[in-house]
DNA sequence: GGAACACATGGAACTTCGCCATTTTATCTA
DNA sequence: TAGATAAAATGGCGAAGTTCCATGTGTTCC
């Protein structure tokens, strides 16, 4: 019993004719007849009542015709799924992302992706960069939000986001009536930062700044997240750093200010491995490279 | 594409091993490898990711999986069909009676066809028995419960009734006082039968009752249907000739009585065209004599 | 009653499915 | 590091099944 018998039966019983029926199936009217013979023995029923001139179907065929309709279009349904979850229109995505994307590019992609793509279902983790490379190597997300570097050659990177960080002041502090900080004006301040697990490059990245000062910069709170870091700032313990994104997360008590030719680069990158074969990721990665420069 | 994929697929899928999957098949694994690259390649989609050592299913693999089942499930079901409808578990029946059959046998036949097979439809007409056989010979009725004669060779008959028939008379007729009627009494008697058409077998059978004697019955009134015959007694216009059957229309008025030595045989029985090749057709005659036998 | 139609039958050719033997590659172990 | 083992892929061959062509047989229509 093959999905072709079926077929040849559905035919047969809309023209009710062999040789027309032969015709419409491509092929010559002596194969059909012995076709849908071996196929009513096989399963013990006449299907057709024929009498060497007129062909109708039986009671048991007629009561077959609609199921043997209903294989076909299931086996179409079937095919037609494999294809859809093949080009990435089903499927499951699971994301890993750090607090700070949450600010700005996070909800504008997973909504246009949304969009696009309904019937993926999508699963958000909020996870440190190091976490997040971990379970992208343990097949734990596919695909990463997070602080370049990653250090890892099963990685696959891509930067979305080429944005600044910037100083955190409380809006009473001396340098916050200066429109642009030199970096002299940071000598003996103290400062707020997310822990260096948060945003290594970021971290890294401010310290390196002093390395042509003749001082280095006096860190005296860590904090875990960067609302943490505004929070701390607002209270009067010192100076943050944050992403310029986070200047959204708005709070009357703070000012942001940048430091004089000394541009703090803030790049949120999208990273998966390689080997990774979800089709909805490559949908993912592309859609969110088209919105990044959409916005440029 | 032919349903083989289907299945291969799925039980590579279940066993996500070539070799093992192959000897559930009953084959050898290479073939079983080379059908599984062709429906790939048919369909256009990856369904496993292999690395020579592992076997797992991709994302399409996954979602393919459940609607793959889904058509092997559906075929099976179309299959199923095909034999219930074959074995006249569903179906179809339309049935003609004559209006004596409702009084006793009828109902309880379908009563009981009815709770063996449930999901075949049944139609009643209600017919003379001349024209449940022309409804037969035009194929617009699959049984006919009727009163033979039918005069067709192309019709199959049983007789599910061998009842009699008797004369109704009103209780105060002198008559009415007799246990058994002699056939001598019944000169000058006026008559009510129901029209020929309605039971020729009867009709004629009461008729040549008289060829003994030298008397012919005086028949007043013909009525179109047994209830009337019955009225039309009750009323007093004469004597009824009514199957017994008719006894259980209750009327108070009216006596049964038989005549002495001269049974009238009031046969009913069941036809169908020999050539009809309705599945439920054969049911349904053996059922009905299985219950007249039981009866007996 | 003959012609035309339509399904069935029989035999030949081609396709393809499955088996066997072998190769390739990944994993495990010494 | 190298050999052993396991598992999927590859290639060639035989057999089975499907298709085509030619023909047979029974119906229907003129």
């Amino acid at each position: 019993m093959e999905l072709r018998h079926f077929i040849y039966f559905i035919t047969v019983a809309e023209e009710l004719h062999f040789g027309r029926a032969a015709t419409r199936l491509q092929m010559t009217q002596p194969p059909l007849s012995k076709q849908i013979q071996q196929f009513e023995e096989e399963i013990g029923v006449a299907l057709f009542k024929r009498n060497k001139r007129h062909v109708e179907l039986t009671t048991a065929g007629e009561f077959f015709l609609p199921e043997a309709r209903e294989v076909v279009a299931q086996v179409h349904q079937a095919v037609d799924t494999a294809q859809r979850a093949h080009r990435g229109e089903f499927g499951r995505l699971v994301i890993g992302f750090v607090g700070s994307a949450t600010y700005d590019i996070l909800p504008s992609i997973i909504r246009e992706y949304r969009r696009i793509f309904p019937h993926v279902s999508i699963k958000l983790h909020e996870l440190s960069t190091p976490d997040q490379v971990a379970a992208l190597l343990g097949d734990r997300i596919d695909i990463g939000l997070l602080h370049p570097p990653v250090g890892s050659s099963l990685i696959e990177t891509t930067p979305i986001e080429r944005g600044y960080a910037a100083l955190s002041l409380p809006k009473n502090h001396p340098l916050a009536k200066k429109e642009k900080i030199q970096i002299e004006d940071l000598r003996d301040v103290p400062f707020i930062l997310a822990s260096r697990d948060i945003w290594p490059g970021l971290y890294d990245e401010f310290l390196s700044l002093f390395k042509n000062v003749d001082f280095t910069p006096k860190i005296v709170q860590e904090a875990t997240e960067y609302q943490m870091v505004v929070g701390l700032v607002s209270a009067g313990i010192g100076v943050g750093v944050v992403p310029a994104t986070a200047e959204k997360l708005f709070n009357l008590e703070v000012v942001y200010r940048d430091i004089d030719h000394y541009p703090l680069k803030a790049v949120l990158s999208l990273a998966y491995l390689k080997r990774n074969t979800n089709p909805a990721l490559k949908n993912f990665v592309s859609l969110t490279k088209r919105i990044c420069s959409d916005e440029r």
